[in-house]
DNA sequence: TTGTAAGCGTTATCAC
DNA sequence: GTGATAACGCTTACAA
């Protein structure tokens, strides 16, 4: 690989001209040799060495991003690959490289101290947080920089880009009140997910909003698994009596939903007829669904670009945006799994 | 960040033994200022900075990969997320760290030479190859060590690992051959992908191992599209005579089979009872489809493992395994869409 | 057994 | 305007 003295030889001048003009110090050379020097460096073919301008600028120009959790056959993370492409883009916009890593689910933080401790990288985004997150913590402490997709403890002070749950569900709510339902179930996971909570919320200031009760019987909580759904569905056609049925559901994952579908089609109840359905991701596949789901759909190009340009912010040390926080809202997706309520 | 001059001021010894002492070079350090340089070391918290380490050693300890293609919502690419994962360990596992990038896909070559010529990477991993794919042709012509998941040109030599789709679907005709079905049809890619031909060969071989007709009536060629599923079905069910109909489909991936699902249901063709069907992926969601879809599932897990392990052989000049290539077979998942042939 | 010093390829501070 | 030269933090001959 040419170095920077090759150039320098074959343009006929010091190493540190050639820096100078590829650095566009352009105040301090002339013309002339300025010419010279980018025709050496088109000869030689010279790009230069990133390992050494790192050294010399003691940074990496690497920003360390890590998976939440491995990934298993079958399971639906799209969401973040989708993430991850956007993130790397945008990074690579600003100069920077996306390194990626894993850590062992229990314990991060040692893999994002080495991390650190080794300058390997010059930040991190993270996520798939959660409210007590031990990175954030742990990062915060260090004062190490970083961004998130994802909120946190609110009481904890960083810069974070998310999607907005709350006004995606209300948002999705509205639309089943206008057409005409009444009766809206909500299928949700135990309340220690910050992400489920915020859907959830979403879900409850739209029914007061609208001047509809909150009603327990008709909220059910579980994993976010396929099983779920099943479960809600089973409990809300088979426990309760008919006239109790909500005649809408809203499902806080996709994932959910998917169970719900396939519930219906054991008990004999048609989705987007008998019952609306919506999910939440738009997930691969689901505009294939039986029928298929109408979803919100997460704006993951926008929230990478948002990440990178906070965290250019921050290592740039620019003095920071007003806002340090960018909530996102989600598209709502329409589709034949919703419709008015049926009418006896 | 505390170096290595801390350690050794710490220690009361050069730099240079504690270089030796952290490098294990430890037939030339006395047993007594070995246990002095570690608890310095321990005491300051120090640990080596890789690109100091980089620079002096002309490497990087990072390794390309670079997503095929974008990600869009609603597409299925969870088989690249799962590889990109166990990728990402088995490096980390082999002391190196992925740095994912990305590409206009018109024109890879400019962003695979520029980290190239700026020695960002030590090699690449390609994954989504195609028979004359331009990135390994260039990686060839550089001599620049990369390993691919997926096979090219048969006359180029380069290491790579793949998944046997021909294994694959010849198993999952076999199994289909097994349960008695004769009339097997195949919905396949046009002839232009190199892993969509390998696929097809499964198809053939199985057929003509059992002493069965390739018939082309009963081959289908579209674009891996949910539309090609629906295209490929009606097409068998209104075009061709009943008694000619195909009473099993093998799909040469997910996407393709969920859309002879859809379309079996306006049909009012009940999939694993008057038709069998087969996909290829195991893709999210597809364990919940109605019916479940038999599938084949790649084995991202083990070829995460063989891609850095050729990688490895390549970068530290051992000579290389007598194998250069990697065939994994991949999972038959059988499912409620396969049964016997309606008896008529 | 340990220390000195050269050098990896840059950038930046000085002189000139 | 331009060119020596000293870092950046590390590894490794070679000297002591």
């Amino acid at each position: 690989m040419p170095t920077i003295k090759d150039v320098a030889k074959e343009a006929g001048v010091s190493i540190a001209t050639v820096s100078y003009v590829l650095n566009n110090k352009t105040n301090s050379v002339s013309e002339e040799t300025r010419i010279e020097v980018w025709r050496a460096v088109e000869k030689i073919g010279y790009m230069p060495n990133v390992t050494a301008r790192n050294l010399r600028s003691s940074r990496s120009r690497l920003i360390g991003y890590a998976w939440h959790e491995r990934p298993r056959n079958g399971y639906m993370n799209a969401v973040l690959d989708h993430f991850t492409y956007s993130l790397a883009q945008a990074a690579e916009h600003a100069g920077y490289h996306l390194l990626t890593f894993t850590y062992p689910h229990q314990d991060p933080i040692p893999v994002y101290d080495e991390l650190i401790r080794t300058s390997r990288v010059d930040a991190f985004v993270i996520a798939s947080t959660n409210e007590d997150d031990p990175r954030v913590r742990y990062l915060l402490d260090k004062a190490f920089p970083f961004v998130s997709f994802g909120r946190a403890n609110p009481e904890w002070d960083f810069p974070w880009v998310d999607v907005d749950g709350e006004a995606g569900v209300h948002q999705a709510v509205d639309a089943l009140i206008e057409l005409g339902h009444r009766r809206i179930a909500l299928i949700a996971w135990d309340q220690h997910s910050l992400t489920g909570n915020f859907r959830s919320d979403g879900y409850m200031n739209a029914m007061r909003a609208a001047g509809l009760p909150v009603d327990e019987t008709l909220i059910w909580r579980g994993e976010n698994q396929e099983q779920s759904g099943h479960d809600a569905l089973r409990h809300f056609w088979t426990v309760m009596p008919p006239e109790q049925r909500p005649t809408a559901i809203c499902a806080i994952s996709d994932l959910i939903a998917v169970g719900v579908i396939n519930e219906a089609e054991q008990l004999g109840v048609t989705i987007g007829r008998d019952v609306s359905l919506i999910g939440f991701d738009n997930a691969p596949l689901t505009q294939y669904l039986h029928p298929p789901l109408a979803t919100l759909e997460q704006p993951l190009e926008a929230i990478g670009v948002q990440v990178i340009a906070l965290l250019c912010d921050l290592l740039n040390k620019t003095p920071l945006d007003d806002q340090r926080h960018r909530l996102l809202p989600p598209r709502f997706i329409p589709r034949a799994s919703i419709a008015a309520p049926p009418t006896d």
